[in-house]
DNA sequence: TAGCTAACTTCTGAAAGCGTAAGTCAGCTG
DNA sequence: CAGCTGACTTACGCTTTCAGAAGTTAGCTA
């Protein structure tokens, strides 16, 4: 630990990064409804149906993640059919397969059956299974405990009683 | 997308590891109590305080989070103090990380003011940023567009109406 | 123009999440 | 042994999340 840590108490998390994506993606079924974009779902239907969830929330849900920007809502016409619309990723949508790739690793290891997990995801050019890893910005790898926690720019200093 | 997209109404969820992973920390506070273990927290009032919740919601998530092992009830003395007990990180809980990390980047990229964000992580060795990079098991870095979607060798498939 | 279907919305009600306030408890100090 | 303090637990009520079922809508097809 360093001492920064011991002024904690001083540091306000109104600006956090994780409190702020947690606000728009901060329930399981937002995380699910993420999964199955990923998995290159794209119509209504198949989102309550895939995720499990009712109508209502995957309504809500994808509404939510529309007006946030994650995913948007493109029209599309099968031939013979309306014009319907589809829930696709956008690049802020696309740029949260870490967090979910983080997700899925951490469960493949901690949670897993034994036959071991129900979806690999691989790099194209390839073929080999991926992973998240933590890297610095000289390109050093970073193993978990080599990391630490320090103030950034945006911080903001508060006297220890305020919110 | 590939073909195997093409039958993932055959998939069963029922041992997807974003799914269980989220049994275990999907809200928003258990993620957020995660994050003051990695600031290095370790006391009750001290989770509740700097998560911003009430102590019914800090004991909840603690007890959940320890049960899980992600934290574990260490019994500590200061001196002329009676006995406390502080939770801390386990190797699970420590494995977590990147999860947090790669919110916390997500957040940094499309949620952040402009002075940028209240903390960073850095490598202890030489002080750079840290940030989470996909990267396959042959160690080539994989671009996010890269990545696909492939049935692991714990998939389940189901008639495509069975939960 | 009546039927059909995907894509919703609305209604109802149960369960979970949460804050505030007020306890309880254990063991050290005076 | 009375007071104190950190660490909880309990009680209460509000709000959010969620499922199930039923209703609505737009536009193609017959």
């Amino acid at each position: 630990m360093n001492d920064l840590l011991k002024e904690r108490d001083a540091w306000s998390m109104a600006n956090c990064s994780i409190a702020r994506t947690l606000e728009i993606v901060g329930t399981r079924t937002a995380l699910l409804i993420m999964r199955e974009a990923f998995f290159g779902t794209r119509r209504f239907d198949d989102f309550a149906k895939r995720v499990g969830i009712g109508e209502p929330a995957a309504s809500t849900r994808l509404k939510e993640l529309t007006a946030a920007g994650l995913l948007e809502r493109v029209p599309y016409q099968e031939p013979g059919q309306r014009t319907r619309y589809a829930y696709q990723l956008t690049q802020k949508g696309r740029d949260f397969l870490p967090v979910l790739s983080a997700l899925r690793q951490w469960g493949d290891t901690w949670a897993a059956d034994e036959q071991g997990p129900p979806v690999v995801v691989r790099h194209e050019n390839c073929g080999a299974p991926v992973h998240v890893a933590l890297r610095c910005d000289d390109g050093h790898d970073v193993p978990i405990g080599d990391a630490f926690v320090d103030a950034g720019p945006g911080l903001i200093r508060v006297s220890p009683d305020s919110p």
